[in-house]
RNA sequence: GGCCCCUUGGUCAAGCGGUUUAAGACACCGCCCUUUCACGGCGGUAACACGGGUUCGAAUCCCGUAGGGGUCACCA
């Protein structure tokens, strides 16, 4: 393998990114970046009926958003183009017509309800459904009578007769099909245009695409492909199937089992260094024990050698973990960019931000920063922060304020507070040690008084963090409020 | 149903015939750190689907059974 590689993403514009989706295209592009190959990103539009330019928009910048680039294809050019199969129906045609004028396929003038009978007929016998060849020998004359009658016709690849059709898989070894099991199949349309098997294929081939990495879904599709390979005297590129990402049930991830598009797990905050990650580790694994990998270390370590055969359940415990570590790693100036529409949304913030209230929001993120799995998590923490009416959370906590001892914490504590000129973290810190110096107390009995009266609540972010969060004033409203005092 | 793929702990997975009393990670549990929660550290529970072979020796090879999945469209 060298840097003449060709590798590509073919989606088809029919819906959001979707988890599997993205990982055929972070394995296609992990492979083209170490080997210092292409990386090609085609539009697979054929099904006019449900591709539209806002998935396919959707696609490409949920693309982007990964940080998966390209480097030819759609909205790039290159010398291959066009990218979109909508685009390239000419040459979809013109070999249709080799294909035609070689005996290779044949018009078929079936009707839905004729082929619908044929496929049950098919299964009451236990066989394959499939097409049986009915319209392969039809004469000129039948031709011109089924066109006479205003039938429409599609063209059918006609598929050879007991041959065994070897798919040489790099994740999968040689998987045998044979002929016999495949019926002639449609490779246009009855509107002209091009079915997936054949687009595919005479894209797959004019782009000089090396290597096709996509996902067990298409194993079965293969031997159909090879075939058309075979006729139209085209070089076949390697081809790697990885297994499917399934839900927690065991049965391929779709939407009932949740979020499964790549802008979902944007919508709630996680980062797709975190996103791609977690995808590459299912179904892929690396030689050391480490799990947490930068892009550029994944480009180095990825190899098609270690694709795992068997299906991955997606775990959202362990996306979760990984995000949470990138979320501690990552600068809280971003982590407070991807916050603010959270926060907002929750009517916490409503103005628009100055620099002193963006500082404030940044000591704010800073706060609970570790506590978070994704960022959408973050309006779970931060209500101690805005809502200065105290509600007690729990008994629990209305006990720490019935302390004998409390009077006493609360006034030294307001009197060094209102002493202090500016209330940082760093100085809080001092102020809470000498005052449980001073006072010749337990820190029980000084910070956990201290958080509940604050807050209301008996966990939560440092001491040191919320005091100056809240500020003077609003610790004095709420210490009345509280305590008393 | 035919064809194809897959089968190591709850989950992701290492393992490619002896170095395995089967790694590591997530989750779970415990301890430590921490005057809270979390983070972090340390430790623990937990697996080779089953049955036959082959071999001196099998999680690793072969066959069968069972289970799961995919696919059989004028969708991709």
């Amino acid at each position: 393998m060298d840097s003449s590689i060709r590798v590509r993403f073919a989606p088809s514009p029919t819906g959001p990114l979707h988890i599997g989706g993205a990982r055929s295209a972070l394995f296609n592009w992990l492979l083209a970046r170490k080997f210092g190959g292409t990386m090609i990103v085609r539009i697979e539009d054929t099904d006019l009926e449900r591709s539209s330019r806002e998935s396919e928009d959707n696609i490409l910048a949920a693309l982007n958003w990964l940080g998966l680039d390209w480097d030819e294809g759609i909205k790039k050019g290159g010398e291959n183009g066009p990218y979109r199969q909508t685009e390239r129906l000419q040459t979809y045609k013109d070999a249709a017509e080799k294909l035609l004028s070689q005996g290779q396929a044949y018009y078929c003038y079936c009707t839905e309800d004729e082929l619908e009978a044929e496929r049950q007929a098919c299964f009451a016998k236990g066989e394959l459904p499939r097409y049986l060849g009915k319209c392969r020998d039809l004469t000129a004359e039948d031709r011109a009578r089924l066109e006479a009658e205003g039938r429409r016709k599609v063209v059918r690849f006609k598929v050879p007769d007991n041959q065994n059709v070897i798919v040489e898989d790099l994740v999968r070894g040689n998987v045998v099909f044979e002929s016999n099991g495949i019926g002639d199949y449609v490779i246009v349309k009855s509107d002209g245009i091009p079915t997936y098997n054949f687009a595919v294929v005479m894209d797959d081939a004019l782009m000089g695409i090396t290597h096709v990495i996509r996902g067990e879904e298409h194993l079965s599709n293969t031997p159909r492909q090879l075939l058309l390979y075979n006729a139209l005297n085209l070089k076949t590129p390697v081809f790697a199937h990885v297994s499917l990402i399934l839900g927690k049930d065991r049965t391929k991830m779709s939407k009932r089992h949740g979020a499964t598009s790549i802008d979902a797990y944007k919508n709630q905050g996680y980062l797709p260094e975190a996103l791609v990650n977690f995808l590459v580790l299912l179904g892929w694994s690396p030689d050391v024990e480490e799990e947490i990998f930068s892009l550029e270390e994944l480009i180095q370590k990825f190899s098609l050698e270690r694709v795992a055969k068997n299906p991955a359940v997606f775990d959202s415990d362990k996306l979760n973990w990984i995000n949470g570590q990138y979320i501690r790693k990552t600068p809280v100036e971003r982590i407070a960019d991807m916050a603010l529409p959270f926060l907002r949304e929750a009517g916490y913030l409503q103005e628009e931000l100055t620099p002193e209230t963006y500082n404030w929001l940044l000591m704010i993120v800073v706060s609970v920063q570790e506590k978070l799995s994704f960022v959408a998590e973050i309006t779970d923490h931060v209500g101690i922060y805005f809502d200065d009416k105290i509600e007690m959370e729990s008994a629990e906590a209305e006990e720490v304020l019935k302390d004998e001892d409390l009077l006493r914490v609360m006034a030294a504590f307001k009197e060094k507070i209102t002493e202090l000129e500016e209330i940082t973290p760093e100085n809080t810190k001092a102020l809470l040690k000498t005052l449980t110096k001073e006072l010749k107390l337990g820190g029980k009995k000084v910070y956990m008084p201290l958080r509940v009266a604050l807050t209301g609540q008996t966990h939560g972010p440092e001491l040191y963090y919320i005091i100056p969060i809240l500020g003077r004033d609003r610790i004095l409203v709420r210490l009345a409020q509280t305590v008393g005092i």
